[in-house]
DNA sequence: CTGATAATGAAAATCATTTTCATTAAAAAT
DNA sequence: ATTTTTAATGAAAATGATTTTCATTATCAG
C-alpha cells in the first residue's frame, strides 16, 4: 500500500489538499492505541516534523474528525482526546480511571449492550421524535494502582 | 420547613459556612429542571442577588459537587453543566441535540439498563482489577425541531 | 510550469475556569 | 450582645484549551 497516500482517497469531497501535516497526524493516530491530546500530537510530531503548528493540529484534528476518520472524546473536563476510527475496530467504550485519567478500552457485552442501545434509541425516537445518531457509555472508577494510593 | 436552612444539616463536615450564594445556588438549581451552566447561574441570581460573583458560582458549584447534592455533566466540549440531584429523583441519563444543545432526561429501560452496568461493572472489576463508581450513558442526536431544518 | 487559492504557522483573541488577595461576614468565644 | 477568628466573598489577574486573524507558503488543476 503506497503509504503516503494511504487515506487520500477520503478526503474527496471534504478538502482539496493532500499535506504533510494531515498524513503525519493521521499516521501517528492510526499506529496508537492511546488516546491523545491535541497537545501530545504536537509534541510527538514535532521530532519528525519541526515547524509543525498546534494550531494546524486542531484544525486537522476538526477535519479528521468531520470526515469520520477519528473520533473525539471528552472525559470529565481538560484536553479533548482523539483516536482512531477503524472499520476493523469494534465498537467500544472507556473506563476511565478518575484519579490518573489512564483509559481502557473495551467492548465486552457489546452484543447486549448494542441491544438495549438499539431498543433505546427505537423507544426514545417515538417518545420524543428524538434522532439517535451516536451514543457513548462511560464508566469512572478507580484502576488497580490507583486503588492502592 | 424552614426554607432558609433546609440543606444546612447536609454541610456539616463539609465546610463551617451557611452562606447567602449557597443558599441561593442550591434553591435555584432545586427549583428547575434544566442543566444550568455557572454562567446562566450566574445571570439568573444577579437578579436576585446583584453583586454575586462568578467566581464564587464555580466555588460554590465545586463545594455542592463534593457533597454530593448536585451533578455536574460535562457534554461534548464547551461549558460544564449542573443539576441537582435528589433522591426522589431516578437514576437517569442524557438525550443531547447536536444542532441546538437540548437536553432530554430519560430513565426508560432503567431496570435492563442497570443490569447490564451491574454485570459489566463486575465483569470489568475482575478483569482489569479496576473498582468501577460511577457510569454514565449519554445518546447524541437531532431533536424533532431541528430535524426540519 | 504557473497561477489560483487552500493550508499553514505565529501571534493575538476568546472562552471557561482557577488563582490571588484584600475585604467582608458567619459563627465561635467572650 | 460584642468581640474575635477565620472561612467565604468578589474583583482582577492568571491559566489552559481552543479558535481566529492574517500574511506567507505550498498543493495541484490547468
Amino acid at each position: 500500500m503506497p503509504g503516503q497516500h494511504r487515506w487520500r482517497k477520503r478526503f474527496a469531497g471534504h478538502v482539496c489538499r493532500w499535506t504533510m501535516p494531515r498524513e503525519a497526524i493521521l499516521k501517528l493516530l492510526s499506529q496508537t492505541t492511546k488516546h491523545l491530546s491535541a497537545k501530545e500530537i504536537y509534541s510527538a510530531l514535532l521530532r519528525s516534523y519541526p515547524g509543525i503548528g498546534l494550531t494546524t493540529v486542531y484544525r486537522t484534528l476538526d477535519l479528521l474528525e468531520k470526515t469520520g476518520m477519528i473520533k473525539k472524546f471528552n472525559f470529565r473536563q481538560g484536553e479533548s482526546r482523539y483516536e482512531f476510527a477503524s472499520e476493523n475496530k469494534p465498537h467500544h467504550h472507556h473506563l476511565i480511571c478518575t484519579s490518573c485519567g489512564k483509559i481502557i478500552d473495551y467492548s465486552d457485552f457489546a452484543d447486549e449492550e448494542l441491544e438495549l442501545v438499539d431498543k433505546s434509541a427505537k423507544h426514545l425516537a417515538e417518545k420524543y421524535k428524538f434522532l439517535v445518531q451516536d451514543h457513548n457509555i462511560e464508566f469512572y472508577g478507580l484502576c488497580q494502582q490507583c486503588q492502592k494510593d
